[in-house]
RNA sequence: UGGGAUAUAGUGUAAUGGUAACACACUAGACUUUGACUCUGGUAUUGUAGGUUCGAGCCCUGCUAUCCCAG
């Protein structure tokens, strides 16, 4: 009995290459694309989102080719719930949240698993760079990091849970990106390609600021800039237009460069300072999902990446026993964000990983 | 009103008389399935009108503006 998967597939490279591998490979192949928005929900028409028309056609076709059936399944009304209205809500605190993180955590292996479970799939796979192993010592499913370090995604995948990790395929976990993109080339894909997705696919020309004003109906007034000391240094333009560590588009000059160092929601003001002042030599993180571990019970050395695209902050994890974990950095580190997601690894190996408090 | 000082890009500064530099801001791009950071490039004929000089931001004169001290 061959196996049964369900493939998300966004109409890019990746996740058509995905689809293309596994069928060879044998499995019963069902493709299906998420619609997530509509464009005119959102105000714009682009063809580099993950859910426009175009990228459902390019979707269709590559299956067509392959002989995969295709469905669209509509997850508006989720999406908007799970991470558009939740990154609204973390910039209306004054934090900095990842919508992919959301999106894959409350939709990709949330949602979609639980359709696949309905129709009686064995698994689900993405176009994901990343690695799922079994760990025969501990019976725990492991995520680790691609082979192509420089496209690895496992940071934004550290809210998986072992039954999800258990039903997931990451087809792409061992390949290098150019790989990818012969095999797409040699198959003749018509996505072979078309360019990597970047910034918020939900926004328009990255100004997630407009998208919150204008689409989201957010009011974020104009307030204070002031320094550590509470003097006043001119007006901003509203507090969710800056995040901690931010230097361009304040408006203002000064003999040296300024940064974000704080933000306060109740005075509506925005703390800047040099560059020394952003950077902090701990943290806690808050809303835990572990995964190679059960649990966290003592001083844990661990490798600590504090955003998408950066190299890792070596630390060590002490748990506070509330749930939470408090991180002490070996060396400070620069524009630590609430909201964002922290991720611990031990070498390849994703232990799991939490919002940043 | 009398005396003094200064006027260089959005801001703050630099430039032995020889064809405008730096930082911040702004902007374009690179990077990037988050926000940032970072990197690369772009952006002024020097308040104004004349004069001296082969040549002036830099010297001289008038005007204008601003600042300071006197009242």
């Amino acid at each position: 009995m061959r196996k049964k998967v369900l493939v998300a597939m966004s109409g890019g490279v990746d996740s058509s290459v995905a689809a293309a591998l596994l069928k060879e490979q044998g499995y019963d192949v069902t493709g299906v694309t998420l619609k997530l928005f509509s464009n005119e929900d959102i105000g714009i028409e682009r063809s580099r989102t993950c859910c426009s028309l175009t990228d459902i056609e390019d979707a269709r076709s590559v299956a067509f080719r392959f002989g995969i059936s295709h469905h669209v399944f509509n997850f508006g009304e989720q999406f908007r719930e799970q991470v558009i209205d939740r990154f609204a809500r973390s910039y209306m605190f004054g934090q900095t949240p990842n919508p992919c993180i959301d999106c894959n955590r409350y939709i990709k292996f949330s949602e979609l698993l639980e359709r696949a479970m309905m129709f009686d799939m064995d698994y689900i796979a993405t176009g994901h760079y990343a690695r799922i192993e079994l760990d025969r010592n501990t019976g725990r499913y492991l995520l680790k990091k691609a082979l192509d370090a420089s496209k690895d995604q496992s940071y934004v995948l550290f809210g998986l849970t072992q039954e999800q990790l258990k039903r997931t395929l990451f087809p792409l976990g061992s390949l290098n990106k150019s790989e990818v993109r012969r095999l797409a080339e040699e198959r003749e894909l018509v996505n072979a390609k078309k360019p990597d997705s970047q910034d918020i696919c939900f926004v328009k020309d990255g100004d997630y600021a407009a998208f919150l004003e204008n689409t989201m109906k957010l009011v974020s007034p104009p307030g204070n800039f002031i320094d550590s000391a509470g003097k006043v240094l001119g007006i901003h333009k509203g507090i969710i237009r800056y995040t901690i560590g931010q230097r361009k588009g304040l408006g203002l000059s000064f003999g040296s460069p300024k940064y974000v160092v704080r933000k306060d929601i109740e005075n509506n003001t925005v703390v800047l300072g040099d560059e020394s002042e952003i950077y902090s030599d701990s943290m806690t993180v808050k809303d835990l999902n572990l995964i190679s571990v059960k649990a966290v019970t003592r001083p844990t050395a661990a490798a600590v990446k504090m955003r998408y695209g950066q190299k890792e902050a070596l630390a060590v994890l002490y748990p506070l026993g509330n749930g939470k974990i408090m991180v002490r950095f070996d060396k400070p580190q620069r524009a630590v964000a609430a909201g964002q997601a922290a991720v611990f690894y031990n070498g390849d190996t994703v232990i799991g990983g939490g919002t940043i408090e």
